[in-house]
DNA sequence: ATTCTATATCGCAAATATACGATAAAGAAA
DNA sequence: TTTCTTTATCGTATATTTGCGATATAGAAT
């Protein structure tokens, strides 16, 4: 890269890019789908559904945790992850003021 | 990586990831920001709004155009991008599919 | 007290992403 | 035709991500 010009970029730019990244790899969709699948928290199951190694999907969760997707304690030798809704509102909505403005999806128009 | 495990995983998760993905940088939002801002396309000025070179930019623009998040028309020395609305609407309803489910926001609850 | 189980972290290797300058390509302007 | 302008692509350097095995940590089970 040389140089990491991220920092250059307004907040809410680099606030929606944080966001998606965390999103950004298959295993992380893996692992909030099989969150939201249970609807409670899970604990060591995510390791067994996923293809990967305990210290990559340990590593996976750490990411989504920097991000805020989930919330996450850790009680001894069990740890329990919930996903963090209320980051997914947010995002939903300025996801929303950015891209939809006052129209729908419909409405809006390409020349190309 | 020493493996790229990727394909392992369902379609629709690596398709949201790559959608995701598309959207993980700040110059990327950026210039959907500035697309979106016009309400029409737009060509070369998005150079001018970015801090990064124009190599730089041509090849975040071809990221988008990979990951269909925008679409392009290049006539000669011109060339000309638009939004393209149908792939966010289809992710809008795949991410409610997958991470809405029946409930509200409001309605989900944390353990943790 | 020792062993077992679950999870996090470290260290490393390989793959990908980011960024730029130089250059190519191709129409527009002179 | 020659030069200018706009954009894409190539080559390359550096940074970051992904992935794993080994190990550390700490409570649970024996």
């Amino acid at each position: 890269m040389a140089q990491n010009k991220k920092q250059e970029f307004d907040k809410d730019e680099i606030e929606i890019a944080d966001f998606a990244k965390a999103l950004s790899h298959p295993a992380r969709i893996a692992i909030l789908k099989e969150i939201s699948k249970r609807d409670t928290c899970i604990c060591g199951e995510i390791v067994e559904v996923l293809p990967l190694a305990q210290s990559t999907v340990s590593q996976h969760l750490k990411e989504l945790l920097k991000a805020n997707v989930i919330t996450g304690t850790v009680d001894g030798t069990k740890s329990c992850y919930c996903i963090n809704w209320k980051v997914f509102e947010k995002f939903e909505k300025t996801f929303a003021k950015f891209f939809h403005k006052a129209k729908s999806f419909e409405e809006k128009r390409n020349c190309c």
